[in-house]
DNA sequence: AATGAATGAGTCTTCATTCAT
DNA sequence: AATGAATGAAGACTCATTCAT
C-alpha cells in the first residue's frame, strides 16, 4: 500500500487520465465494436471509474469521437513521417504512402478497426460524417498534389484528383475488408494490392 | 371482417409478409443505420405489428441478417445480368462489372447503405463475418478468373487474384465512402474511379 | 393460480392501466413527496412493471403532471358538487366552498399533498407553472363572481376580485400548512379559519 | 502568494465563507428550486470549491437547512423591526406585520422562494417539518397575543388563536402563490389581500 | 394468424461524497 | 485550509422479447 507505483495513484495528471480513457476507448472499439462499446467497458478497460468519463468528456459519444480523432491523428502522423523519409520524388512518396498505410508498427490493428468503425458509421451520424469528411478531404488533396507532380515527372496523362480518390478508397476498402474478414486480407496482401495499383499507373514501359 | 378481400396489409401470404419486413429492414438500415434500427422502426415502416417479427424471424438480428442477404443477392443478380450482357470478352466483362457496381437502377443507395453497414459491422459479429466472407469469396473468385482470362487475352502479366482483391475492395471502399460522405463521392465519380483502375491495367499503349 | 381475479391479469384495458399508474403516482407523491418519487416507486405501488410507464406516458414527468391534473380535476368536481348543493344564494355558496375545501371524503389528504406539491414546485417548472396558473385562474374567476353577487345581495362594498384572491390563497396556505405540519392544522381548524374569514366579511352586524 | 492582502475569495474567515455558501444556497434555491439545487450550483455561485462544502457543513442537506434558517431569521428580524416601529397599538402592529410581510427591501423574492421551498417540502422531510413547525409556532403565538389585545382594545369578540392561524396561512398562501405564479400575484396585491383581511375584522363600523 | 400490451434487462447520466495533494 | 479529481450509487429511459387475447 506504500510502494504501489500505480493503482490507486489517483493520478493528478488530468491529461494522462483523459488519454487513458481515450486509449481504453480505442481498445474497446477494436475489441467489441463501435456500437457495442459501453461506458462500463471503457472504464473497466481503463481501470477508471465510470463516473469520471462525465468529468472529462461531455458523454460517451464525445469520448468515442475523441478516440476516433486520436486514431486519425496517429495514422496521419505516422504516414507523414514515412512519406517525409521517402525523399522528394513524388512517385517514391506515393509508394511510401501505400506502404505506410499498412505498415507496422505505426499502423496497428486497432487503428484499422477504429477507422472501419468510423467509415461504417459515418453515414448515420452527423458528427462522424463531418469528421470523416475533414479527414479524407485534407489527405486527398495532398495525394492529388503528389499524383499531379508524379504524372508531370513521368510524363503521364492523369486525372490527379480522380487518382487520389481511387487511391484513398482503395486503401479504405482494404482497411475495412481487413477488419471485416482478416482471413482473406492480410497486412501483406493489402499492401501488395495498393502497390500494384501504383505499379499499374507508373510502371508502364 | 371476414370477407375483406384485400386490405393490402392483411396479406394472407406469409412469404409476402416476410418480404415486406425484409424490405422495411433494408429501408430502415439505409435511413437510420444498422445499429440504430429498432424493431419498432421496422414494423412501423412495414405497417406490420411489432410482435409479428417474432413469428417470422428468430429475432431482430436474424431479420437484419436476412435483409443483408437479400441486398447481397440483388447486387449479385443485377451485376451478373450486366456482365452477361457484355458478351464473352473478359475485359468487356470487367468493365461491365465496374459500371454495374455503381449503375442505376439496379444498384440503389439502399444497396450501398446496407453493404456499408455489413462491411462496417462484420468485424464484430460472427454471423456478419461469415456472410461477408462467403459473399466476397465467391465474387472474388469469379473476378479472378475474369482477370486471368483478360490478362491472357491481352498478353499482360498479372497476378489475377491480387487484381481481383484490389478490384473488389476498391469497389467496397467507394461504396463505403459514398455512404459515409456523399458530398465527395458520387455515383459518377465512383464509377470513373473504378474504370480508370481497369484502364491503368488494360489500356496500356 | 386459476381463480386469481386480478394479478397477472395483464389487464386489456389501457385506460384502467393508465389510471392505475396515475393513482399510484398520486399515492406516491403523498407518501414520499413529488421530488423523491421514482418510477420504481410508482410502478411498485401500481403493481405494474417499470417499463410500462414509458408505454403510456412520455416519461416520469408527464405521469406526474397527469397525476396533478387528475387531483385538480377531482378537487374541482367535488367542490362544484358541494357548491351546487348549496342552492343559489351566493353567500351560501361561498360557505359551501369553504367547507368543501376541507371536507371529507371528497377532499383527501392525498389531494392536499399533491396540491402542496404543485404549489411548492410550480415556481421552478414551466409545466407546473402553467398548470397552476390555469387551475387557479378559472377557480378564482368563479369565486370573484360569487363574491360580487354576495356583496350586492348583502349591500356590502367589496373588491370582489381581491376577495377571491384572498380566499383562494387562504385555502392554499391552509392546505400547504396542513401538509407541512399536521400537528398544528387539522381539517377542522382549517375549515374554521376559512369560515371565520367569510364571517368577518359577511356576518357584520 | 503569501502577502496577497485580500483576494476577495481567499477569505481567511471561516464564518464569512460559511455565510457566502449560505447566501449562494439561498440564491440557488430561488433560481433553480430547492430540489434541483446541486452542490456544484452552490459552490459555483459562491465561487468556492466544491469540496469545501463538506468542511463547513455536514453535507448538502445541512447547508440547505442552514439557508432556510437564515432566511427565516431574516424575515423574522425585518418583521419585528417593522412591528416595533409601529408603536404600541396592537391593531397598528398587525397592519405593520401585514405590510412587512410583503415589503421591500427587507422581504426579497429570494425570501419568498426559500419559504415556498420550505413550505412545499416540509411535509416530506423530518428536518424541514420541525423547522417549519418551530418557526410558525413562535410567530403564531406572538400574533395570537396581538390579536387578543387588539380584540380587547376594539371590543370585538375574536378567537385570537384562530385569527392568528388564518393570518399566518393567508400570508403563506400568498407567498407560495406569488412564487408559483407571479403573473397573478404581485407584492402589491398580496399586501392588499392581507390588509383587507385585517380590515374585515377591525374596520367594522 | 395477428396484435400490441407487458416485461425487465441493460445503459447512460447525474450527483453527493470522499480523498490525495 | 483548500482544491477538484475520483468514486459509485441511484435513477430514467430504451428496447428486444414474450404472451394473453
Amino acid at each position: 500500500m506504500s510502494v504501489k507505483p500505480a493503482e490507486g495513484t489517483r493520478s493528478r495528471d488530468p491529461e494522462a487520465r483523459k488519454r487513458k480513457l481515450i486509449d481504453a476507448a480505442i481498445v474497446s472499439i477494436g475489441e467489441i465494436g463501435y456500437n457495442d462499446v459501453t461506458v462500463d467497458t471503457i472504464s473497466e478497460t481503463a481501470g477508471i471509474s465510470r463516473g469520471l468519463i462525465g468529468h472529462y468528456f461531455k458523454g460517451k459519444d464525445q469520448l468515442l469521437l475523441e478516440a476516433v480523432k486520436t486514431v486519425a491523428a496517429e495514422i496521419g502522423a505516422s504516414t507523414r513521417k514515412a512519406v517525409s523519409a521517402a525523399g522528394e520524388d513524388a512517385v517514391a512518396r506515393l509508394y511510401a504512402t501505400a506502404r505506410a498505410s499498412f505498415g507496422k508498427p505505426a499502423f496497428t490493428e486497432a487503428h484499422a478497426c477504429v477507422w472501419a468503425a468510423l467509415a461504417g458509421n459515418a453515414g448515420w451520424s452527423p458528427e462522424l460524417t463531418q469528421l470523416y469528411h475533414e479527414l479524407w478531404t485534407g489527405y486527398r488533396e495532398a495525394l492529388a498534389r503528389l499524383f499531379e507532380r508524379a504524372a508531370q515527372t513521368r510524363g503521364i496523362a492523369l486525372d490527379a484528383r480522380l487518382a487520389a480518390l481511387t487511391f484513398t478508397h482503395l486503401i479504405e476498402g482494404l482497411w475495412v475488408g481487413w477488419v471485416a474478414d482478416s482471413t482473406e486480407i492480410s497486412r501483406q496482401r493489402a499492401e501488395s494490392a495498393c502497390l500494384t495499383y501504383l505499379d499499374a499507373i507508373f510502371k508502364q514501359p
